[in-house]
Order: structure tokens, then sequence, then C-alpha cells
RNA sequence: GGAGGGGUGGCCGAGCGGUCAAUGGCAGCAGACUGUAAAUCUGCCGACGAAUGUCUACGUUGGUUCAAAUCCAACCCCCUCCA
């Protein structure tokens, strides 16, 4: 299947992390050679990142697995430009301070995945911050803007498809890519690496990278991405119920985190497993050949590794065991989710679209009131009767009352 | 600086004086069917309210009018062409 050499590339080709490289055959080569230091480079626009950006994250953690060294590249520098790539629009510029608080919420995840030290093959964590924010102008577009040709900038998409659909396209973006360039020539030079991955849509900038340091330094260096992530049925990938899946258990619960790849679909399952999770693919295999309702079973085993890796498996058996008993038995399992009301207000009792509100499962009263108006409300397993019926404390059963929101969302009551 | 086009709900995109909380599509939520899947069908889809209803919204600010997303003025922003 695989005609690569080094672990690293033949790994990564059969779990089909592999869209482009811009020398598979040399990097091949190289890898096999010795170690190699490769870099992926993340924006700090939000203080957590998403399934989205679980894909280079776990390509960093199987270079390192394949005896690699993996830099982690904080974009504290470039953020405050803002990447075009992919997007139609620029986004609002954030402030240092922002930034700086994105960059800590980020730096979390990484330990998950990866294991950072002095050693030859540890993870090393940098942000262009450091050399980009005292650059100088003039010198800097002497040295490298020359490098640039800005007929070729226009060809790449980034570029190039704002400019078709006439969307706004500034200076400041304009200069993303040279910047991103700018980021792979210093880390080659400081560290010797050699390799940028990224996604597809990175294509064009990592392209930059690769030929800003082979005219600038001669320097050998290479270019990969992951395809981009859609569900089978062509969905942008990392969006559940209640909004992006974050890897940050502060910003989604382990429980949510397990359910939403649990709900993965069909088409996806062997794909996801090959991604997301290090199962051996003979494993995966087998677990492919499942037929119909058999396939919850590897779902179940692709929520378990996913949720281990970036949550770790105490989180993922609790998960687990949560699901089976609030699924498989019907039971209220007492690890579901759980907000606590004041004892004196649960036991007065409170309107029925009130206390989804406050559970989370309607962001609005309007939106509970459609909820229960259109029968996907249930109180412990039995439908809400209407908007106002009150909720109290006599409804308890083993201590808790549970909300409902369709089939899935399910949330505990407890007097607090 | 000049000429023209444009800024509408999470997104795309109609509307161009009242019947507009604003057609349609996508996304989202729920129901049915299932396997906590997909596809399909049905309902919902600004906020508040038990409700007749009230409030906030069509770039910003003013104005005309009984009445404005729709007309006028100024301003801001974007696109295209010209200088």
């Amino acid at each position: 299947m695989s005609e690569f050499r080094s672990d690293f590339l033949r790994t990564v080709s059969e779990r089909g992390y592999l869209h482009q490289c811009t020398d598979a055959p040399g990097l091949d080569a190289r890898l096999a050679a010795g170690p190699v230091t490769a870099y992926i480079g993340f924006d700090c626009t939000a203080d957590s990142l998403h399934v989205g950006s679980l894909l280079p994250i776990m390509l960093l953690r199987h270079l390192q697995k394949s005896g690699h060294k993996p830099i982690v590249l904080m974009g504290g520098g470039t953020t405050r430009i803002g990447d075009p790539s992919g997007k139609d629009e620029a986004r609002k510029l954030l402030g240092d301070d922002d930034i700086d608080r994105n960059m800590a919420g980020i730096q979390k995840i990484f330990g998950k995945f990866l294991t950072f030290g002095d050693g030859p093959t540890d993870a090393v964590m940098v942000n262009n911050a450091d050399w980009l924010s005292d650059l100088n102008y003039i010198s800097f577009l002497r040295d490298f803007g020359r490098h640039f040709s800005v007929n070729r900038m226009l060809t790449f998409d980034s570029v190039k498809l704002r400019l078709e659909r006439e969307q706004p396209l500034s200076f400041l973006e304009f200069n993303y890519m040279i910047l991103q360039a700018y980021d792979f020539l210093e880390l080659s030079r400081r560290f010797r690496c050699a390799l940028q991955m990224g996604g597809s849509d990175q294509w064009g900038n990592i392209v930059n990278g690769v030929e800003l340091g082979r005219r600038v330094d001669g320097a050998e260096l290479f270019g990969l991405t992951a395809p981009l992530m859609t569900t089978a049925s062509g969905a942008k990938m990392g969006k559940s119920a209640q909004g992006a899946v974050w890897l940050n258990a502060e910003r989604l619960s382990d429980w949510d985190y397990w359910q939403f790849w649990r709900n993965t679909e069909d088409a996806d399952v062997v794909r996801f497993l090959k991604l997301f999770t290090e199962l051996p693919m003979d494993e995966i295999a087998r677990l492919g050949a499942l037929d119909g309702a058999e396939i919850n079973d590897a779902k179940k085993i692709l929520a378990n590794e996913a949720t281990r890796l970036a949550r770790g498996a105490e989180a993922a058996e609790l998960a687990a065991e949560t699901a089976r008993r609030t699924f498989e038995e019907g039971a209220a399992a007492d690890t579901l989710p759980t907000i606590t009301v004041p004892a004196a207000e649960f036991a007065a009792g409170i309107p029925a679209f009130a206390l989804f509100v406050r559970a989370g499962l309607a962001a609005s009263n309007g939106e509970a009131r459609r909820l229960i108006k259109g029968g996907g409300a249930r109180v412990n397993d039995r439908p809400v009767a209407g908007e106002t019926e009150m909720l109290s404390a006599v409804m308890t059963v083993d201590g808790a009352i549970k909300l409902s929101a369709g089939r899935k969302r399910h949330v505990l009551v407890r007097a607090g």
C-alpha cells in the first residue's frame, strides 16, 4: 500500500493524513536517515482549540512517536495579523491581552498529546511573537520582501479566492503568508526545523516558507498537508449541538466530548478511527467490517479512544459507563451532567421552561417553550405537559430529576 | 479625487412606502422512522410574555410621511473602473 521507507510517512499515509507533500520521496529519505524536526503553527484566536485542530495535533504526535522532534508554534505574532486562508472576511483584530490569554488556554492541550522536554525528540513550544514583534520594516522588506513575487502571491488560493469573490483583502492580511514563510525560515535557523505541516488550507503558506528557505539560506525544507476534515455528509467537522467541539475540558465536558465521537456517522467511523485513535490498522479493519447496528460498537471504541487521548482514561471510562446506563439501561445515571438549584427554590417549584434554560438545554425562554410545545422536552422520561408546568423537588428520583431535550441531551437537577 | 455598484436575521440571498419579525435556500433544534447512524418526511427556528400583545432589528445618524428595510441628506465601510 505504501512504498515509504520512513515509519512516519508510512504511518501517516496509511492512516489517511496525507494530502499533499512538496517532495515526498525527498522527505521520506530524510526521515529514514534520522530524526527530523518539524513544526505546525496554531493561531491564538480562541482560548481552546477544537476538534478541527485535532488532525494536526495527531500529526505531531505520530511524528514524535516515530522518533522525530515536534515543534508547536504558537502564533502569538501572526494572530495579530489574521490568516486570510479559507475566510471571506478579515477576523476582527485581537488585542495582545486576548492573544496571551488564548495562548495560555491552548498550551494546556498539547501536554496531553506530546511529551515536552529537553531531549532530542522532546517537543518544544515556541511563540513567533518572539521574532516577529521586533522586526524592522525596512530591513525586513530588503532582506526578505524581495524574494516574494506579488504575481505569484496573487495565485495562491487564500488570495485568489478573495479576489475572485470580490471580497475585501487588506494589505495587512496579504502579509500573513510572508510572515508565516518567515516563521519557517526562523525555525529552520534556530532548530534546524526542516518540515512544516498543516491543514490543506495552509498549502500556500507552507510552500512560501519552503521557497523562502531555499532562496535565502539554500536550505532544503519540506511541506506536508493533511486533508480538510469534513464529515461524510459534507458538513464541516467540529460542530455539535451546543456549538464547537472544544478540546479543553473547561469549554466542553468530558461527557459531551465522548458523545461527539459516539455520534459519528457510519460512513466516517473507519476514517476517524484511523485519524483520531491509535488502534492498529488490522483492528480498525475488523471494526470497519461490522455490519448494521453492530457498527455502534465501533463508535463506542472510537469515542473511548478519542476521549482517552484528549481527556484521559478515567474520563473516557466514566463517560462510557454513563452512556451505557443512560442509553442502554434507560436509567438516570447519576454521572450525567448536573446542575443544582437552591433547595428552597427547588421545593417551591420552578416553571419547566425556566428550568430547561437553567440546565443549558435551551438558549432562551422562547427556545425552551418551543421545545416543550414540540414535545421534545421530558422530565424523568415523561413529556413535559406544558411550558409552565411546575417542576419541583417532589419529582425527585434518587435525589435528582432528569431533564431531557430530545433523546440525546440529558441533565440532572439537584437541590443544592 | 471622479463614475458606477453595494452594505438585510448564524451564513447565502429576496424585498425597494403600509398586508414585513421581513420570501427562499443552507445551517440549527425537535418529532416520526432507526441503530444515540445516514437518507427521508413533519414541525419549529429574534427577545420577553399565560395571552390579545410588547420590545429590539434591515451599515450609522438625522429627516420626509399617518406609516420607511423600502424615499431624502450626511457620514462610515466594501467592490469595480478611471485619475
